[in-house]
DNA sequence: TGTTTGACCACGG
DNA sequence: GCCGTGGCCAAAC
């Protein structure tokens, strides 16, 4: 058990992405401090594999569903963002922006959901 | 125990 | 505005 890995963390903020948006790796390693954005992909590419956690909802900084591959199934990312309302077109998130949420924002600066 | 890789990001040319 | 390179840190081989 011991201390709580980077990746323990890493599920924690993942898990507390609103339904219905997003956030991108580097926001991520951001709060956590992290310094490399890298290992937050690393971390998620086990994280849905024991744990529910919401990898979908986890892009790059350009809104590209990066880890569409390691997926189950290439579409599943897509299909799971479209139906929480998120506008992806061309494996690419469309209103980027406006889905965009940051793991700082506790409170959830537009609207909860 | 040293090397390689990894769902990335920022910067420079 | 696109392409190449470095940096970042930790796990896997």
């Amino acid at each position: 058990m011991s201390e709580p890995t980077y990746f323990e963390q890493v599920y924690e903020v993942t898990r507390r992405i609103p339904r219905g948006r997003i956030t991108t790796y580097g926001a991520i390693a951001d709060h956590l401090a992290l310094g490399a954005a890298r290992m937050v992909g690393w971390a998620l590419n086990k994280s849905f594999l024991g744990d529910a956690v919401p990898a979908h909802r986890v892009v790059n900084r350009k809104g590209e569903l990066s880890g569409r591959h390691h997926f189950p199934t290439p579409t599943m990312m897509q299909e799971l963002l479209e139906q929480e309302g998120v506008r992806v077109e061309n494996d690419q998130v469309c209103n980027f922006d406006e889905v965009f949420w940051s793991p700082s924002s506790d409170f959830l600066p537009h609207s909860s959901q």
